[in-house]
DNA sequence: TTTGATTAGTTGCTTAAACAACTATATGTC
DNA sequence: GACATATAGTTGTTTAAGCAACTAATCAAA
């Protein structure tokens, strides 16, 4: 049996997720500066929307790790913003399928600029050596949990 | 300069946070299995309370790094749950120090256990040394951004 | 082809986060 | 001592998460 069964020690930060509150709140902090008006959930959803153009609300939920409820109300406030349309899919009654619209694309480079930017002064003096390790550990935590 | 100034590729799970997101809702499950009707923000201040009883609220604030509304409304439902009580300070009537209730004191050993099992789950897989520049890293952004 | 189960999405409710505006107390300076 | 400033905590508002309960559409099996 190996040593991670046993208790690691000082864990907590893994639970609370420090680290990734203090990005989510710096990005926020540094789309108002731009005076972009969204929040960082809104921009999660259009991340994957900008990889892909056309999800259903399902393929949403599953790649922002949410359930259904909460990306019915992140469409709903998308929508209201007109960044997003709700599209019902002719083949099967029960999916919308939702679009960007012309402003959400023009939103991307703006905003993706803005994430690496935030990313940038939150890895300084991580090699990218310790960066790939904590990807790889995050993503079986993920995956373990999953 | 550095590579990390430059952009990092697929860096999108530090900013969303769907590891400790996955950790947390583990965990939450399993106080509900075991009839712990604490949720984990409750926890992540009584976490603070075991290791430290007695503490102003600002103090738990930059604990838990959350802000003083988000403090005073956690502390209001752990009161009314009845594992906190609020005494003002004598020294300085503008503070109100938090302390534990026997209640709150019996539930450390059973929901450090939960815990414990939670990040053993999660980290399945994972040695030690990745668990420790994992951290290491994840420290590091915290710091950067703080 | 009808009945039962599954899938997609919505609504209601509670808890919490973030931010601004506020009250009350304490401190420091002239 | 009086006034400005800082600190501790509260309240109001918006956004979001998580869960349960629900509707509507589809699929599958007899």
């Amino acid at each position: 049996m190996s040593n991670n069964q046993f208790k690691r020690g000082e864990l907590y930060s893994f639970i609370t997720g420090k680290a990734s509150t203090a990005i989510a709140r710096r990005l926020q902090k540094n789309f108002k500066q731009s005076s972009l008006d969204i929040t960082i959930e809104q921009w999660s959803v259009l991340y994957h929307l900008w990889k892909k153009d056309g999800q259903s609300q399902q393929q949403l939920c599953d790649a922002t790790f949410r359930d259904k409820p909460s990306i019915t109300r992140l469409v709903d406030n998308l929508e209201k913003l007109k960044l997003v349309k709700r599209v019902p899919s002719k083949n099967d009654r029960r999916i919308n399928m939702i679009y960007l619209t012309k402003e959400a694309v023009n939103l991307q480079e703006k905003t993706m600029e803005l994430a690496n930017q935030t990313l940038n002064e939150a890895l300084q003096g991580v090699s990218n050596g310790q960066v790939e390790i904590a990807k790889e550990v995050l993503q079986v935590v993920y995956d373990n949990l999953k």
